[in-house]
RNA sequence: GGCUGGGUGGCAGAGUGGCUAUGCAGCGGCCUGCAAAGCCGUGUACCUCGGUUCGACUCCGGGCCCAGCCUCCA
């Protein structure tokens, strides 16, 4: 059974879909406007996984996961202007580049990726009903406001009392507002604003009424799970809530769940503070595997320290996964009755406890090297159970030859090269001539080869 | 100031009211021409002060410290 931490109750609870048949997932998605970082690379492989388990658990069929793109907002807008693009230009650009971050970190595509410029039917909808409700107004600069005050259970997904939040009010009150805590569902277009045509006038969507319209496109006005990272949870889902229940009367989403940061030198990393690396600057120097591992090697909802040394162990461990399937061919059915088997599908359903299930695989690779030599049917089975496993990390998914070899071999030897030495090495060794053996052997450690002899010859990896 | 979450061994990181997490690194041994990998073995933990308990790292309370939200942010 599985059980997830639900961050508007604050409770371990378990899982009930609202249809078996349909297990609905929203997840926020980026803002277009640069490329993704460590903190969106988190977002992204910890849902892959919360959608694989899903779908093992209810059949790949029978789950829709969206994760939508925001691809118009100020620093769109803002970026589109320094860059002299327009904004579709820009943000296509983007996306594209997102989603080969997402495919070299093994993301699995979601069901729908909307994108909040093609849904503006949608949002002008949702605005016009809170309108008609009385939960929304027009301000006198023309823009179009949610009226916090209306709604009774304002605060309750974040913890936060209205009162408080007015009396903590940081930012200068905005005079079109009639409440600090109101927030804008339309912004009327200012010169030389991209702008969409509007019952009040020509403008653009404010982020949240986005991600409500959008999910209630794809899902429905009530779906199973709504996810996004930690700072995402005020006021960026308190105002989904507020929209949704407001505009359509129903209650909006069973479960709510939030990936904490990812922090540098005990710091949040962030686009504000300038801490960040992005994906892209981490897969030059680490194969995008890696990260992903690391990325994984806590459990979803505690912060990550970001750090070449926690790169360099994650690269350490699936050296040791990969070198145990080495040479080995996967065989039979995985039998997911198998007692580690179990302990790893109990670890995913308790709250998608990744470090747990990771501890699994080390001791199925513990196993096959166990048995290889003697029992190698038996290691074949071993094998094919750990795969079978870490799919649903999305783990493991390349040939452990592949990844062995393909460590940082930048400006080294070739496959090529580097099996001419040691076919060299293997001859020298053959005539007891050791001391030329080891001078190779050393010649391509200081290169970043490792040799391995085994009884089955050579073998090499990268580091 | 209001509200969250957390403090575990050299590092990272799960977890449990009494029973080996796991990975990386270390140490001893086996294997190896020597290594590497692997296997066997092994050391080092649970912020602090009280309380509950036969027994607490694990539950309760105080303290200290860290991170985060209250403003755009995954």
């Amino acid at each position: 059974m599985l059980k997830i931490y639900n961050t508007l109750t604050r409770r371990l609870e378990p899982f009930k879909p609202i249809d078996p048949n349909n297990v609905r997932m929203y997840v926020c998605g980026m803002t277009v406007y640069d490329m993704c970082h460590i903190g969106h690379a988190r977002v992204l492989v910890v849902f892959d996984v919360v959608f694989r388990h899903l779908r093992h658990l209810y059949g790949p069929e029978h789950v829709t996961y969206v994760r939508n793109v925001t691809d118009i907002d100020d620093k769109i807008i803002q970026r589109a202007n320094e860059q002299q693009v327009d904004i579709d230009t820009l943000t296509g650009r983007y996306i594209e580049e997102m989603h080969k971050d997402a495919a070299a970190l093994n993301v699995l595509p979601p069901t729908f990726e909307p994108r909040a410029t093609r849904h503006m039917a949608d949002i002008i909808e949702m605005i016009q009903a809170l309108l008609d409700k009385g939960y929304a107004y027009r301000a006198d600069n023309g823009d179009v406001y949610y009226d916090v005050s209306r709604f009774e259970h304002y605060g309750q997904l974040s913890g936060k009392n209205p009162e408080d939040l007015r009396a903590g009010a940081r930012v200068a009150v905005d005079e079109a507002k009639d409440d600090p805590l109101d927030f804008v569902l339309w912004k009327a277009a200012k010169p030389g604003e991209p702008a969409w045509d509007s019952p009040w006038g020509p403008g653009r969507p404010g982020w949240h009424i986005e991600c409500s319209a959008m999910s209630t496109h794809c899902l429905g006005e009530h779906f199973d799970i709504h996810g996004g990272g930690l700072d995402l949870q005020f006021p960026h889902h308190e105002n989904e809530i507020a929209q949704s229940e407001a505009a359509t009367g129903e209650h909006f989403v069973n479960y709510w769940m939030h990936v904490g940061f990812v922090r540098v030198d005990e710091e949040k990393m962030s686009k504000s503070l300038g801490n960040f690396f992005t994906i892209r600057e981490v897969t030059a120097r680490y194969q995008p595997e890696v990260l992903r591992y690391f990325l994984l090697t806590s459990h979803y909802r505690s912060p990550l320290n970001y750090s070449d040394v926690q790169l360099e162990n994650a690269k350490g461990a699936l050296t040791t996964l990969y070198t145990a399937l080495r040479g080995i061919t996967p065989a039979g059915e995985a039998d997911l009755d198998d007692p580690l088997a179990r302990r790893f599908l109990d670890a995913l359903n308790d709250d998608f406890n990744t470090p747990e299930a990771l501890a699994v695989l080390f001791e199925l690779a513990h196993e096959i090297n166990r048995m290889r030599s003697d029992d190698p049917a038996g290691a074949a089975g071993r094998a094919t159970l750990m795969l079978r496993l870490a799919e649903l990390l999305g783990l493991l998914y390349q040939a452990p030859e592949d990844f062995l070899r393909g460590g940082s071999g930048e400006g080294g030897p070739s496959d090529a090269e580097i099996e001419e030495l040691i076919a060299k090495r293997n001859e020298a060794r053959k005539n007891r001539d050791f001391a030329e053996a080891d001078r190779i052997r050393d010649a391509l450690a200081e290169q970043g080869v490792i040799l391995e002899d085994g009884p089955e010859g050579t073998t090499w990896r990268r580091e």
